[in-house]
DNA sequence: TTTATAATTAGAATAATTATAATTCCAGGT
DNA sequence: ACCTGGAATTATAATTATTCTAATTATAAA
């Protein structure tokens, strides 16, 4: 360690998320392909362009990038909650064989937000649908 | 295997789940309330009831109840899943301050399962819609 | 530069879940 | 009844997932 390394950050205002070195590199592993990392994976990635990172700063990272609204976090069924980078609105389908988690985008969701609100109660800050089924591949198995 | 042809009751009834003492002892913590009880909790309720019960067996039994399909395993942010009886179909509500996870049901939901299934090529088994949101406690209390 | 604040790190600690191996239970057959 | 085989249960160990802590380092402000 010990290598000093600055990053200038300009025009930083505060109401604008912080994109340290190791928080950009954590957010640069969740937009690059369309998978779905577990935390466990993103740490993998991140140290091939960071060698230095740390577990603990890849959850810390996650986190921060999820509060500032720039990943989501998905957890489905068992196991390690996965990462998805923060694109529109849209709704997720797991296959029930295989565990492929996989995103689209259905317009009719939001059209059910007021009466998702009104049946539970709550004030509405997002909505998404899950379908569960057999992807394609598994689908063929069979 | 030689000498008889006919079905045991044992395969007659393979199809039925088998309800030991111990998953029955489960399966009715679950029942019982309204709440959504993780592993743990079902372990300490199941406790009064069998004060023997392990806790792998509490997984066991969840496992083997949740592919028999009287109960359902539901995954949401981070922690531990929580268990769910199953009813019929329906939908959830998750409270983004403090967790609490309620259920409803909106009928406009399985409207969609085509769509969905239409839009991400998967063979549907079951849909459903999550609202994520302020509770009508922390609604209040913000 | 000095000071204050915040982020990063390594590793320990905790939580959640699954696996292993030994024992017990129970149904069916002799 | 006794024996036997397979499934279930148990206690415990092991694994996996996540969070916490304390020391260090970086950044921004004064």
């Amino acid at each position: 360690m010990g290598k000093s390394d600055k990053l200038s950050i300009k025009d930083v205002q505060s109401a604008e998320p912080v994109l340290t070195r190791q928080r950009k590199a954590v957010l640069d592993v969740v937009r690059s392909g369309d998978t779905h990392p577990t935390a466990a994976e993103v740490f993998e990635s991140a140290r091939k362009a960071m060698p230095g990172i740390s577990f603990a700063t890849v959850y810390n990272s996650l986190r921060y990038l999820k509060e500032a609204g720039l990943v989501r976090e998905v957890a489905f069924g068992s196991g390690a909650s996965r990462y998805d980078r923060e694109t529109d609105r849209h709704d997720h389908a797991i296959c029930s064989a295989c565990g492929t988690l996989v995103d689209f985008d259905l317009p009719g969701t939001v059209g059910l937000i007021g009466a998702a609100a009104r049946a539970s109660r709550f004030k509405p800050e997002s909505v998404h649908l899950t379908l569960v089924g057999l992807c394609p591949g598994c689908r063929g198995r069979k």
